[in-house]
DNA sequence: CGAGTTTGACCAGCGC
DNA sequence: GCGCTGGTCAAACTCG
């Protein structure tokens, strides 16, 4: 029994260590097409290299001197679901969209509705990966999330949410979630979901056993994927790349 | 009727 | 100065 416990936080630690890797490779992937596409992008990539990239800042905006608190979120959604929603559990207000130059797929604006709440953020599809909603927070919400109580214990950030989310479509839908208002992470709530393979756990299913049962699909499914190995390490390898840069520049500064 | 969404217009920054 | 682009505004519209 000690055993499982240990073997489910160990698949846990893993697991928040997968996404942050995903998130960081798409990032890459991302910055990669468009250093290699034109005069412009490349311009962005220097603007990038000069630090616009710190904190996972990817707005390049001269015009913004005084940088927000701004992360990015990846969400798994249907490809065929065009709506531009990220359900986090807070309450958005859509003020504007537009179908920006670098990407076909057009970018919803959302303020945050709670009075005097500054946090904005803008939801867009990913060129890389239609099926992926890249949501773009700026700013810290000065309210208690809806859900607070809930996130807490389930330890997400102060968006309510978590970098990133599981590549696997069956695994992360945000469409599936229905009415619920609460986070895009289906792992978390162990009645009726879709596993790896499309198979659905049973109702009466004890959680532990879902979650063991979780860890071995996950298992199989990473072992037997020969391209996770490269990514994971193309991850780890930005990730130090990522600490270098940081570390010149503040010996810099 | 109020809240949220849509969408065209407008504005500011930037490169040429 | 002009055109391009991303971000925001606001009137019209939709929905519960």
């Amino acid at each position: 029994m000690e055993e499982l416990n240990r073997m489910g936080s160990e698949n846990k630690k893993l697991t928040e260590m997968l996404l942050l890797l995903q998130g960081q490779l798409i990032d890459l992937k991302q910055k990669y097409s468009e250093n290699c596409h034109s005069n412009l992008k490349k311009r962005k990539a220097e603007e990038e290299n000069l630090g616009g990239e710190i904190g996972g800042n990817s707005w390049k905006r001269p015009r913004e001197t005084t940088r927000a608190n701004v992360s990015r979120v990846y969400v798994r959604t249907d490809p065929s679901d065009t709506t531009l929603v990220v359900r986090d559990g807070y309450q958005w207000r859509k003020y504007g969209q537009k179908v920006t130059r670098d990407n076909p797929s057009p970018r919803a604006y959302y303020k945050c509705s709670a009075p005097n709440c500054p946090v904005k953020k803008k939801v867009q599809r990913s060129v890389e990966d239609p099926s992926l909603l890249v949501a773009t927070y700026e700013g810290e919400h000065n309210h208690l999330h809806p859900n607070s109580q809930a996130q807490m214990s389930l330890g997400f950030n102060h968006l309510g949410m978590i970098p990133c989310s599981i590549s696997s479509p069956t695994y992360t839908n945000s469409s599936s979630i229905g009415p619920n208002p609460g986070p895009n992470i289906l792992l978390m709530k162990p009645t009726g979901l879709t596993t790896i393979d499309g198979e659905k756990s049973s109702p009466g299913m004890d959680v532990k056993e879902f979650q063991q049962h979780l860890v071995e699909k996950m298992a199989n499914s990473l072992t037997g994927n020969p391209s996770f190995t490269s990514a994971l390490a193309a991850a780890i390898s930005n990730r130090i790349l990522d600490s270098d840069l940081t570390d010149n520049l503040e010996n810099n500064i």
